[in-house]
DNA sequence: ATAGGACCTAAAGTTGACTTTAGGTCAATA
DNA sequence: TATTGACCTAAAGTCAACTTTAGGTCCTAT
């Protein structure tokens, strides 16, 4: 099954001209074309464009994506940067969920105490006395 | 107890260029200056590096953390603003981490698949087959 | 007293990830 | 047949968040 450009666009929730960008940098290697130039997606592509969304999201750069796609396209060799590669991304991931996590924490102590304020129409009442901790922002 | 921007740096670990364009942006408005124009930082201004540290962690953009930092100036007549403010803040720092867990498992499965393939010294052989299955990259 | 180090400013430069623009091809439909 | 819509390219523009640069002040220690 082959789909175009706006499908994909569709179905990734990103825009043709980031497809067409990733593409131009190098991101969607087996990316084919039809005979009028138009580019062809099949399942391929939709692998590749799951792993940068998947990398992405760990804070991953675009230029190290592109990297670690060619380390496959090198084979066996690489196999050893690849596991590092992606220890560092486990790594990068928990941190960012661990920073997260605490950042939480406090946006949910922060929404106790708006709700709390917002229903007695001030800060500045003995109920939000010991409830106003953290910070007072 | 007052601090040095240097001081501040290294305890926030961010850079003193950082700090100052930050407080360019002012979003350090309760931030002093000895009578040499040298910036002394207090317990309240590491209180809005902190806002901002947990904010940004949640993918807000500094120029509505300063628009917020305003609200909290302006007082009660912004409590309703506030309060959707960190609710919309929850919902992302959750799909973030709700992302980035799914993220992570994929990651965790590559761990796997390229500690065997090391061991193995390739991804050509049948202890990976049924292993390799979510993505070819 | 002068040299060094820590601070200051304004303004320009950088980086990454897109987005927008301008101009062109091509196939199908009114 | 002509025009519409979906695609294409190259190149320029944008935006956020910094960083770098260039030049200056001020205090302290040799």
């Amino acid at each position: 099954m082959e789909y175009t450009i706006s499908e994909v666009a569709d179905k990734f929730n990103i825009s043709i001209p980031t497809i067409r960008y990733y593409d131009k940098l190098g991101l969607l290697p087996l990316l084919k074309r039809n005979k009028g130039n138009v580019r062809t997606f099949s399942e391929a592509d939709f692998d590749f464009l799951r792993m940068i969304e998947i990398l992405k999201i760990t804070g991953m750069e675009l230029k190290d994506i592109r990297r670690y796609f060619y380390w496959c396209y090198l084979g066996n060799s690489t196999l050893k940067k690849r596991y590092d590669m992606f220890l560092e991304r486990k790594k990068q991931a928990e941190e960012q969920i661990n920073a997260l996590k605490k950042s939480l924490q406090m946006i949910e102590y922060k929404c106790e105490y708006y709700k709390l304020a917002n229903e007695l129409g001030t800060t500045d009442h003995p109920s939000l006395e010991d409830i106003c901790k953290p910070v007072e922002i």
